[in-house]
DNA sequence: TTCTTCTTGTGACCTTTGTCATAGGCACGG
DNA sequence: CCGTGCCTATGACAAAGGTCACAAGAAGAA
């Protein structure tokens, strides 16, 4: 895939949340700031501990923000996809990248360094706002990490884990994001049905361990169990989901 | 203690690292909007989920952020002392409060209410770039906390808490931060001399627990086991540090 | 002091998690 | 078609984490 032309890096940046209603002019002055590059999956976009030069906005792809043990454990601590943005935040406090960044699938980021970026905020408040908006999200979601991490067993966040799977792809299959009208969800109809919900799984065992903080074979323990108890099913890499109301109530069972 | 004057505010106030370089007429009205009030240990000051009405900023005292489990499991995710702000992210958000507060020592704040705050940063970008460098400090230690459950044994979690412990303890011992001249800490005076390093403990195993992710009972018999190897002796609230060196080899070894 | 409450230490026991080893399945390139 | 490499499943085991129960200590309040 070619690299974005101009006018495909404005109209992408302006559909990222985090740019959302800023005027022309200065999404004119990002995108001459916006370095567009490739990363592949497996090679390191930064490695936790490297020196902050900027932040990233994904084009197209997926990144996954990880952080690893001495002993080459990992553990996941997001996965962001088109119009996410990453490592914005230490982008501010002046010190070395937190985590380490790859892509999970052939991704184009768009580069803007450090010093371009910090500008932009002092000449525009509500761009700090929005980026202020924007961290408060993250840090929510690593605040649910660690509840997890602390509260949960490994069982129960799988199955938190495939819930969040099957509600990002409903949200997938239903762009435009949530709306008044049309209110069954895929849950909804499922319950109603009593049909298996059917989601994609693009991931592997040892994948799945590394978000929910354990190892391969836990997962593979734990998947085999879910099924013995008939409340999801997996066939290759598509996820059936027989007992919703199970697997929501496991989601939550603590130690 | 009664609360603090207008004199004592301002004063208090431009001792916050968040407010450093503010100019006088800034300072002033912050003055203005700040609202101080006493908070008693073990009265929540606010809930995890209530709307978030403002941040506060710690006149004196101690405050703790924690989450709680339904099963009434505690995890804390800081401890924060005179000069600290609490809260300065859900501010931005529009979410509620994403753990609960409580004071663990009497204590006085000074709230600042969401729609007062948002104007100053709005009118002054560099207050909003503060915020963002100590959302991004923030940030950090959460993810530090995630690499701790999800790499290190409770064993190693809790050797981790104790070399804070003597971290903050000697900051506290040596005001004015970290100098060039006088490169001895106590750490390394200690390593010179054989004598055991002494500082304060003053938390109960159950207060432990809360802040390494277990239960009070791992944290006695863990203790007890550092103290049979040597390493530390615990002699009412006061921790002797035996050896050093193996303490810190503690704190990192993995599962 | 004395009583009550909070804190600590520990044994017994069970569950969960993690490790190691092994074997079969699947997929892709030659 | 057949390797080669990755992915999955599972048994056997070891070790860590967690629960329950109970006995002492320590610390405050009356």
């Amino acid at each position: 895939m070619a690299l974005p032309s101009r006018d495909q890096i404005a109209a992408a940046l302006k559909a990222v949340p985090l740019f959302a209603d800023l005027d022309e002019r200065q999404i004119e002055r990002l995108v001459q700031q916006a370095l567009p590059r490739r990363a592949e999956p497996g090679v390191l976009v930064f490695a936790e501990g490297d020196p902050c030069i900027g932040l990233y906005v994904i084009f197209s792809g997926a990144i996954k923000i990880f952080k690893q043990s001495a002993q080459g454990r990992e553990q996941v601590l997001t996965v962001e996809r088109s119009g996410g943005v990453i490592a914005e935040l230490p982008v501010f406090d002046g010190g070395p990248y937190p985590a380490s960044c790859v892509p999970v699938e052939p991704s184009v980021l768009l580069f803007i360094s450090k010093q371009d970026f910090r500008r932009s905020c002092r000449e525009d408040p509500e761009l700090a706002l929005k980026v202020l908006a924007s961290v408060g999200r993250r840090l929510r979601h690593l605040v649910g990490i660690i509840e997890e991490l602390s509260f949960l067993t490994v069982r129960s966040r799988l199955a938190a884990l495939l819930l969040e799977v099957v509600r990002e792809e409903q949200a997938r299959r239903a762009p435009g994001g949530p709306r008044a009208v049309s209110p069954k969800s895929g849950a909804e109809i499922h319950r109603k049905t009593g049909e298996p919900l059917r989601v994609a799984l693009p991931l592997t065992h040892q994948e799945i361990a590394a978000r929910i903080g354990t190892v391969r074979e836990l997962v593979s323990r734990n998947l085999s169990r879910l099924q013995a108890e008939g409340i999801v099913r997996l066939d290759g890499h598509t996820l059936l989901i027989h007992d919703l109301d199970r697997l929501e109530q496991e989601a939550e069972s603590e130690f």
